[in-house]
DNA sequence: AAAATTAATTATAACAATTATAATCTAAGA
DNA sequence: TCTTAGATTATAATTGTTATAATTAATTTT
């Protein structure tokens, strides 16, 4: 149940040192709910840590990455999205809004194998988005 | 079957002004089967267009993306790739050398309706990507 | 067809996200 | 404690993309 407290033993696990900056960011991945970019988390943690510089919240993200505890995000959009990995869910985007909502739903595992089948690659995992327009937009439409 | 002739009546019907650089944007993306970034474009049509600017190149696909003729997909890396839009498909991208495959497939309109249901979101249309290692790469794998 | 208007292209500058570099600081091990 | 490796900071560099202004090309109006 204790995400963090998981996070931090694989970090200590794969030698990768635990400081304040990683703590807080690990801790802010984990608590937000959103898919910050790595300009939010900055600014988020900008009272706590005055002196941070973005390239840690940049390096930090990606060692993260490569441990395999976050995972990040391309849209449309400028700037990269990092989602603290937890059980397998996709997104669903509101076009109006950038609003991102987890779904929950099992991988589909089918869809792997028939395109491993039709182009021979090996297939590893996959990743969808859903796109379209969340219900505050909606609601807010003009008729 | 003739994509560009289509392309080129859709731009007509939709008060786009042809121009022989879009003519040859249009063209090298159809043509090209594979999945190119802005730059590549540029490039492969600098010897046609020796004083064609990058903004162009993108001014153009932005215009192609409007009318639908084209879609911009972001994936990890740097920079954004377009691809002419034909009949609906997937794309399988292999992690060792970016190469990206189609994968032809009905699009998953059970998962669509789902994510709607259970997030209240209109749900207008959804991608996925497949990751994995194409044969190439995979032969050269040592063992 | 010439003039006027609109749109497209070019060249260039600006911008924003990310990465690289070098210096400083921190922490762990000998 | 001294040494060494790793992390952070500050800053510069890079890169993809967009904005701006001037020029050129194409369409419409006269």
């Amino acid at each position: 149940m204790n995400q963090l407290k998981e996070a931090l033993d694989t970090l200590k696990d794969t030698g990768v040192r635990i400081t304040p900056q990683r703590h807080a960011i690990l801790e802010y991945l984990i608590n937000s709910m959103s898919h910050p970019t790595a300009d939010d988390i900055y600014k988020a943690l900008e009272g706590k840590f005055p002196n941070m510089s973005v390239a840690t919240v940049y390096n930090n993200l990606r060692v993260f990455r490569e441990v395999g505890l976050v995972k990040e995000l391309t849209y449309g959009d400028a700037s990269a999205r990092f989602d603290f990995v937890t059980s397998h869910h996709y997104h669903v985007i509101c076009e109006k809004c950038g609003k991102i909502v987890d779904f929950h739903y099992p991988g589909l595992d089918e869809v792997e194998h028939l395109a491993s089948h039709v182009t021979g690659f090996k297939v590893e995992n996959h990743r969808m988005e859903i796109y379209g327009t969340c219900p505050d937009c909606e609601s807010k439409e003009v008729h």
